[in-house]
DNA sequence: TTGCTTATTGAGAATAATACTTATTAAGGA
DNA sequence: TCCTTAATAAGTATTATTCTCAATAAGCAA
C-alpha cells in the first residue's frame, strides 16, 4: 500500500549525490515485503538476503540501515538489549508504537493518532525535521511478574 | 522533591530478597542530586563517583544502573548511538520526552501529560506493570539540515 | 550481639554489535 | 563512452556491556 517505489529513492539519492544500487534497492524490497509488524536486526536481514541467493555483505548492510533511518524510510526500534531492529517508517494509519516487556522482550504494538501529531507538532515548533516518532513503554509483563527469577 | 529516600529503596530491595549496599545508596544519590535535566552514561557515572572519592567498579555501575532501570526507579535513554544515558524516573509533573537530532544528537526535552495517561493506560489494559514511558521524536536540527555533511 | 547464608562487589577477561580501513567495483553525470 | 567518486566486500578494530570467580559484607535468625 505504501509504494515507496526503488525510482523515488533514487531521486531521493540522487538529489543528495547518493547512489542506487542493487544492495540498497533489495534492502527496501525485503522490508517493503516484510508481514506487518515485522522487523529485523541486522544479522535477521542478513541471514535473509542469503537465503535468497543475495550476498550483501554485513558492511554494507549496517551502512544501509542506517542511512535509511536517517532518510526516515526505515524505523530503529530497541526492542531487545543489545542490538537493533529495523521495520519499514508507515504513515499515519499504520503508525504504531510498542509496549515491551523489559525481562522478556514480549512485544504488544498499539496506535494511537495523538501522539504522532504530538510529535509532528513538537518538531515542526523547534524547526526539526521529522524523521520518526515512537513512544516506547517499558513494562513488566503479566507472565514475568509472576515469575520468580531474579532481576 | 522527589524524596525517594535510601530507606524506601532498602525496603523495596528487601522484599526481593535482595541488599541495600553503600554502592546502591550513592549511585541512587548522584542521580537525585542530579539538575533536572541531566543524565549520565555509565562511564560518565564512574568518572564522576572517582571524582567524589567514590571508587565503584565498572560492572557494579553496570549492574545497578539495569537493576534500578528494571525496578521502575531510573529511564534508560538512548540519547546518541552506542550507549545509554540514564537520568531518574520522575512521576507526572516532571515527567518529559525526547526530541532528538540523529546527526549531532542535539536533544529538546519537552511534557505532554497526556502521552503518559496513554502509556499507563496501554499498560493496564495488557495487564503490564508500567516501569517507564517515553516518546522518542527522531529528527534533523536546523543546523544540521543546513549542513552540508554526509548522511 | 554473633554467626551463617548468600547476594554483591571488584578486577579482569570475554563477548558481540557495530564501525573502520582499503583495494576494487560500478553509478551517474558530462 | 568515459571519468569521477560513491559504494561495496572482507577483514580488522573498536568499544559498550556482560560474564567469571574469589573475596566481602548485608540481613536474617538464634
Amino acid at each position: 500500500m505504501t509504494a515507496y517505489t526503488a525510482t523515488a529513492l533514487k531521486s531521493e539519492l540522487n538529489e543528495r549525490g547518493w547512489r542506487l544500487t542493487p544492495q540498497r534497492e533489495t534492502i527496501l524490497q525485503i522490508f517493503q515485503d516484510l508481514p506487518k509488524g515485522n522487523h529485523l536486526s541486522a544479522e535477521d536481514l542478513h541471514n535473509l538476503l542469503q537465503a535468497e541467493g543475495h550476498a550483501i555483505s554485513l558492511s554494507t548492510i549496517y551502512r544501509t540501515l542506517k542511512l535509511m533511518a536517517r532518510m526516515g524510510i526505515l524505523r530503529e526500534l530497541e526492542l531487545a538489549e543489545g542490538h537493533k531492529h529495523y521495520e519499514i517508517n508507515q504513515p499515519s494509519p499504520h503508525h504504531h508504537h510498542h509496549l515491551i516487556c523489559v525481562k522478556c522482550n514480549k512485544t504488544i504494538e498499539f496506535k494511537n493518532d495523538a501522539i504522532l501529531k504530538t510529535g509532528t507538532r513538537t518538531a515542526q515548533k523547534e524547526g526539526y525535521h521529522l524523521l520518526d516518532c515512537q513512544l516506547m513503554i517499558h513494562a513488566i509483563c503479566p507472565a514475568c511478574q509472576r515469575s520468580l527469577l531474579p532481576m
